[in-house]
DNA sequence: TCTATATTTCGATATATCTGGAAATATGGA
DNA sequence: TCCATATTTCCAGATATATCGAAATATAGA
Protein backbone atom coordinates (compact mmCIF):
# COMPACT_ATOMS: atom_id res chain seq x y z
CA UNK A 1 0.00 0.00 0.00
CA UNK A 2 1.27 3.37 -1.32
CA UNK A 3 1.25 6.27 1.06
CA UNK A 4 -1.23 8.27 -1.92
CA UNK A 5 -3.34 5.06 -1.42
CA UNK A 6 -3.42 5.49 2.25
CA UNK A 7 -4.45 9.03 2.14
CA UNK A 8 -7.24 8.09 -0.14
CA UNK A 9 -8.37 5.66 2.60
CA UNK A 10 -7.84 7.55 5.67
CA UNK A 11 -9.92 10.61 3.27
CA UNK A 12 -13.16 8.12 2.88
CA UNK A 13 -12.95 7.39 6.55
CA UNK A 14 -12.63 10.83 7.55
CA UNK A 15 -16.80 11.79 7.17
CA UNK A 16 -19.41 10.75 9.59
CA UNK A 17 -21.87 9.57 7.12
CA UNK A 18 -19.37 7.40 5.33
CA UNK A 19 -17.75 5.97 8.48
CA UNK A 20 -21.47 5.22 9.21
CA UNK A 21 -22.03 3.81 5.21
CA UNK A 22 -18.68 1.39 6.33
CA UNK A 23 -19.97 0.44 9.74
CA UNK A 24 -23.35 -0.45 7.95
CA UNK A 25 -21.74 -2.53 5.86
CA UNK A 26 -19.29 -3.98 8.50
CA UNK A 27 -22.66 -5.28 10.23
CA UNK A 28 -24.29 -6.94 7.05
CA UNK A 29 -21.24 -8.71 6.35
CA UNK A 30 -19.83 -9.83 3.43
CA UNK A 31 -23.49 -10.71 1.60
CA UNK A 32 -23.21 -6.69 1.25
CA UNK A 33 -26.35 -4.30 1.13
CA UNK A 34 -27.88 -2.81 -1.76
CA UNK A 35 -27.96 1.40 -1.57
CA UNK A 36 -31.34 1.42 -1.33
CA UNK A 37 -31.14 -0.12 2.33
CA UNK A 38 -28.67 1.93 2.93
CA UNK A 39 -30.23 4.96 1.94
CA UNK A 40 -33.30 4.83 4.02
CA UNK A 41 -30.94 2.94 6.84
CA UNK A 42 -29.10 5.98 7.39
CA UNK A 43 -31.59 8.49 6.53
CA UNK A 44 -29.52 10.08 3.69
CA UNK A 45 -31.02 11.27 0.11
CA UNK A 46 -29.81 8.93 -2.58
CA UNK A 47 -27.76 11.07 -4.50
CA UNK A 48 -25.87 12.02 -1.09
CA UNK A 49 -25.03 8.45 -0.93
CA UNK A 50 -24.26 7.85 -4.33
CA UNK A 51 -21.31 10.33 -4.20
CA UNK A 52 -20.33 8.53 -0.69
CA UNK A 53 -20.27 4.98 -2.11
CA UNK A 54 -18.13 6.18 -5.08
CA UNK A 55 -15.56 7.56 -2.38
CA UNK A 56 -15.51 4.24 -0.22
CA UNK A 57 -14.69 2.51 -4.03
CA UNK A 58 -13.07 5.03 -4.91
CA UNK A 59 -10.88 4.17 -1.69
CA UNK A 60 -11.18 0.60 -2.93
CA UNK A 61 -12.51 0.06 1.07
CA UNK A 62 -16.54 -1.30 -0.69
CA UNK A 63 -16.94 -3.80 -3.64
CA UNK A 64 -19.82 -3.10 -5.82
CA UNK A 65 -22.18 -5.51 -7.56
CA UNK A 66 -25.24 -5.82 -9.29
CA UNK A 67 -28.56 -8.27 -8.47
CA UNK A 68 -30.71 -7.56 -10.88
CA UNK A 69 -32.28 -3.23 -10.37
CA UNK A 70 -30.09 -3.24 -7.36
CA UNK A 71 -26.50 -2.43 -6.53
CA UNK A 72 -24.87 -4.32 -3.71
CA UNK A 73 -22.16 -2.91 -2.11
CA UNK A 74 -20.00 -5.03 0.89
CA UNK A 75 -16.98 -3.73 2.50
CA UNK A 76 -13.39 -5.10 1.20
CA UNK A 77 -11.57 -6.55 4.51
CA UNK A 78 -8.74 -6.93 2.42
CA UNK A 79 -8.39 -3.31 2.02
CA UNK A 80 -8.80 -2.40 5.84
CA UNK A 81 -5.85 -5.02 6.39
CA UNK A 82 -4.09 -3.21 4.28
CA UNK A 83 -4.50 -0.09 6.02
CA UNK A 84 -4.08 -0.96 9.56
CA UNK A 85 -1.20 -2.82 8.04
CA UNK A 86 0.16 0.29 6.91
CA UNK A 87 -0.77 1.92 10.22
CA UNK A 88 1.36 -0.65 12.03
CA UNK A 89 4.31 -0.71 10.14
CA UNK A 90 4.83 3.00 9.33
CA UNK A 91 3.43 4.70 12.49
CA UNK A 92 4.36 3.14 15.23
CA UNK A 93 7.83 4.58 16.20
CA UNK A 94 9.27 1.02 14.60
CA UNK A 95 7.82 -0.71 17.87
CA UNK A 96 3.77 -2.09 15.93
CA UNK A 97 3.95 -4.23 19.30
CA UNK A 98 3.25 -0.85 20.83
CA UNK A 99 -0.17 -0.31 18.90
CA UNK A 100 -1.06 -3.45 17.70
CA UNK A 101 -3.67 -3.94 20.45
CA UNK A 102 -4.68 -7.69 19.99
CA UNK A 103 -2.08 -9.39 19.90
CA UNK A 104 -0.79 -12.42 22.26
CA UNK A 105 1.76 -9.97 24.04
CA UNK A 106 -0.76 -7.21 24.77
CA UNK A 107 -1.34 -8.77 28.53
CA UNK A 108 2.06 -8.95 28.70
CA UNK A 109 2.67 -5.46 27.89
CA UNK A 110 0.17 -4.43 30.22
CA UNK A 111 0.41 -2.77 33.33
CA UNK A 112 -1.62 -5.10 36.28
CA UNK A 113 -4.59 -3.17 37.52
CA UNK A 114 -3.78 -0.46 40.42
CA UNK A 115 -5.55 -1.72 43.62
CA UNK A 116 -7.93 0.65 44.84
CA UNK B 1 -12.53 6.44 21.22
CA UNK B 2 -15.59 7.91 19.42
CA UNK B 3 -16.67 8.47 16.36
CA UNK B 4 -16.05 11.82 16.31
CA UNK B 5 -12.45 11.31 17.62
CA UNK B 6 -11.96 8.54 14.96
CA UNK B 7 -12.96 10.82 11.81
CA UNK B 8 -10.40 13.56 13.53
CA UNK B 9 -7.61 11.49 13.40
CA UNK B 10 -8.34 10.11 10.19
CA UNK B 11 -8.59 13.70 8.57
CA UNK B 12 -5.40 14.56 10.46
CA UNK B 13 -3.68 11.61 8.20
CA UNK B 14 -5.69 11.82 5.21
CA UNK B 15 -3.20 14.49 3.58
CA UNK B 16 0.09 13.75 1.91
CA UNK B 17 1.76 16.95 3.73
CA UNK B 18 0.43 15.78 7.00
CA UNK B 19 0.91 11.92 6.87
CA UNK B 20 5.16 12.67 5.58
CA UNK B 21 5.72 15.19 9.00
CA UNK B 22 3.79 12.22 11.46
CA UNK B 23 6.06 9.51 9.53
CA UNK B 24 9.09 12.35 10.03
CA UNK B 25 8.00 11.88 13.73
CA UNK B 26 7.62 8.70 14.35
CA UNK B 27 11.22 8.23 12.42
CA UNK B 28 12.45 10.78 15.23
CA UNK B 29 10.85 8.81 18.13
CA UNK B 30 9.90 9.78 21.31
CA UNK B 31 12.13 12.78 21.47
CA UNK B 32 10.52 14.52 18.26
CA UNK B 33 11.40 16.84 16.59
CA UNK B 34 11.62 21.22 16.50
CA UNK B 35 9.10 23.03 14.03
CA UNK B 36 11.96 24.54 11.94
CA UNK B 37 13.23 21.07 11.60
CA UNK B 38 10.46 19.66 9.98
CA UNK B 39 9.99 22.79 8.09
CA UNK B 40 13.63 22.53 6.69
CA UNK B 41 13.47 18.27 6.38
CA UNK B 42 10.19 18.58 4.04
CA UNK B 43 10.81 22.00 2.27
CA UNK B 44 7.66 23.12 3.79
CA UNK B 45 6.67 26.74 4.69
CA UNK B 46 7.10 27.86 8.05
CA UNK B 47 2.63 29.25 8.14
CA UNK B 48 1.75 26.28 5.98
CA UNK B 49 3.81 23.77 8.13
CA UNK B 50 2.25 25.21 11.76
CA UNK B 51 -1.56 24.64 10.21
CA UNK B 52 -0.57 21.03 9.63
CA UNK B 53 1.37 20.65 12.98
CA UNK B 54 -2.17 22.10 14.46
CA UNK B 55 -4.31 19.91 12.64
CA UNK B 56 -2.25 16.60 13.87
CA UNK B 57 -1.88 18.10 17.10
CA UNK B 58 -6.14 18.53 17.14
CA UNK B 59 -6.32 14.88 16.28
CA UNK B 60 -4.45 13.92 19.44
CA UNK B 61 -2.39 12.37 17.22
CA UNK B 62 1.00 14.36 17.98
CA UNK B 63 2.16 16.21 21.27
CA UNK B 64 4.05 19.61 21.37
CA UNK B 65 6.62 20.81 24.12
CA UNK B 66 8.98 23.68 24.21
CA UNK B 67 12.45 23.46 25.03
CA UNK B 68 13.95 27.31 24.76
CA UNK B 69 12.96 28.85 21.71
CA UNK B 70 11.99 25.90 19.51
CA UNK B 71 8.68 23.79 20.08
CA UNK B 72 9.13 20.17 19.96
CA UNK B 73 6.68 18.14 18.41
CA UNK B 74 6.51 14.25 18.87
CA UNK B 75 4.08 11.27 18.31
CA UNK B 76 1.38 10.07 20.68
CA UNK B 77 1.64 6.62 19.95
CA UNK B 78 -1.07 5.89 22.31
CA UNK B 79 -3.68 7.82 20.46
CA UNK B 80 -2.40 5.68 17.29
CA UNK B 81 -3.17 2.46 19.26
CA UNK B 82 -6.74 4.13 19.73
CA UNK B 83 -7.16 4.58 16.12
CA UNK B 84 -5.69 1.16 14.81
CA UNK B 85 -8.12 -0.92 18.08
CA UNK B 86 -10.98 1.38 16.31
CA UNK B 87 -10.35 -0.22 12.97
CA UNK B 88 -10.00 -3.36 14.15
CA UNK B 89 -12.82 -3.77 16.56
CA UNK B 90 -15.43 -2.18 14.61
CA UNK B 91 -14.52 -2.47 10.87
CA UNK B 92 -13.42 -5.50 10.61
CA UNK B 93 -16.67 -7.41 10.04
CA UNK B 94 -16.49 -8.64 14.12
CA UNK B 95 -13.55 -11.03 12.94
CA UNK B 96 -10.94 -8.96 13.79
CA UNK B 97 -7.93 -11.73 13.36
CA UNK B 98 -9.07 -10.71 9.44
CA UNK B 99 -7.64 -7.42 9.79
CA UNK B 100 -4.66 -7.47 12.37
CA UNK B 101 -1.57 -8.84 10.20
CA UNK B 102 0.40 -9.33 13.00
CA UNK B 103 -1.02 -11.89 14.90
CA UNK B 104 0.43 -15.39 15.70
CA UNK B 105 -2.47 -16.44 13.60
CA UNK B 106 -1.41 -14.20 10.19
CA UNK B 107 0.79 -17.36 8.95
CA UNK B 108 -2.09 -19.94 9.15
CA UNK B 109 -3.97 -17.56 7.44
CA UNK B 110 -2.12 -16.69 4.95
CA UNK B 111 -1.63 -19.40 1.87
CA UNK B 112 1.57 -20.54 0.74
CA UNK B 113 3.87 -18.63 -1.74
CA UNK B 114 3.48 -19.96 -5.09
CA UNK B 115 5.85 -22.17 -6.90
CA UNK B 116 7.41 -20.22 -9.73
C1' DT C 1 -42.76 -1.28 -26.18
C1' DC C 2 -44.44 1.05 -22.18
C1' DT C 3 -44.10 1.72 -17.31
C1' DA C 4 -42.14 1.30 -12.74
C1' DT C 5 -38.12 0.74 -9.85
C1' DA C 6 -33.25 1.37 -8.39
C1' DT C 7 -29.58 4.05 -8.72
C1' DT C 8 -26.37 7.22 -10.82
C1' DT C 9 -24.79 11.49 -13.12
C1' DC C 10 -25.30 16.43 -13.79
C1' DG C 11 -25.08 20.90 -12.11
C1' DA C 12 -25.35 24.61 -8.96
C1' DT C 13 -24.52 26.14 -4.36
C1' DA C 14 -22.61 25.96 0.20
C1' DT C 15 -18.94 24.81 3.18
C1' DA C 16 -14.43 23.45 4.49
C1' DT C 17 -9.53 22.96 3.71
C1' DC C 18 -4.96 24.41 1.95
C1' DT C 19 -1.45 27.77 0.99
C1' DG C 20 1.89 31.26 2.05
C1' DG C 21 3.10 36.43 2.69
C1' DA C 22 2.94 39.84 6.32
C1' DA C 23 2.51 40.81 11.01
C1' DA C 24 2.42 39.31 15.83
C1' DT C 25 4.18 36.60 19.90
C1' DA C 26 7.60 34.14 22.80
C1' DT C 27 12.32 33.34 24.22
C1' DG C 28 17.11 34.24 25.15
C1' DG C 29 21.38 36.77 24.79
C1' DA C 30 24.18 41.21 24.41
C1' DT D 1 16.29 47.37 26.83
C1' DC D 2 17.27 46.10 22.17
C1' DC D 3 18.00 42.71 18.75
C1' DA D 4 17.87 38.08 16.65
C1' DT D 5 15.68 33.63 16.36
C1' DA D 6 11.75 30.35 16.30
C1' DT D 7 7.28 29.89 15.56
C1' DT D 8 2.56 31.15 15.37
C1' DT D 9 -1.56 33.85 14.05
C1' DC D 10 -3.93 36.67 10.70
C1' DC D 11 -5.76 37.15 6.35
C1' DA D 12 -7.06 36.54 1.61
C1' DG D 13 -7.22 33.84 -2.32
C1' DA D 14 -7.26 29.14 -4.44
C1' DT D 15 -8.82 24.53 -4.36
C1' DA D 16 -11.44 20.64 -2.85
C1' DT D 17 -15.45 18.48 -0.70
C1' DA D 18 -20.41 17.97 0.50
C1' DT D 19 -25.27 18.47 -0.49
C1' DC D 20 -29.33 17.42 -3.01
C1' DG D 21 -33.01 18.54 -6.78
C1' DA D 22 -33.63 17.41 -11.52
C1' DA D 23 -32.51 14.62 -15.32
C1' DA D 24 -30.39 10.47 -17.16
C1' DT D 25 -29.32 5.38 -17.21
C1' DA D 26 -30.05 0.39 -16.30
C1' DT D 27 -33.12 -3.42 -15.35
C1' DA D 28 -37.27 -6.06 -15.25
C1' DG D 29 -42.08 -7.08 -15.77
C1' DA D 30 -46.70 -6.40 -18.17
Amino acid sequence: MTDGLAVQAFAALAQETRLAIYRRLVEAGPMGLPAGALAEALEVPAPTLSFHLAQLRGAGLITQRRSSRSLIYAVDVGRMTDVIAFLSDRCCSGQPELCLPSTRTRTDARPRRKAV
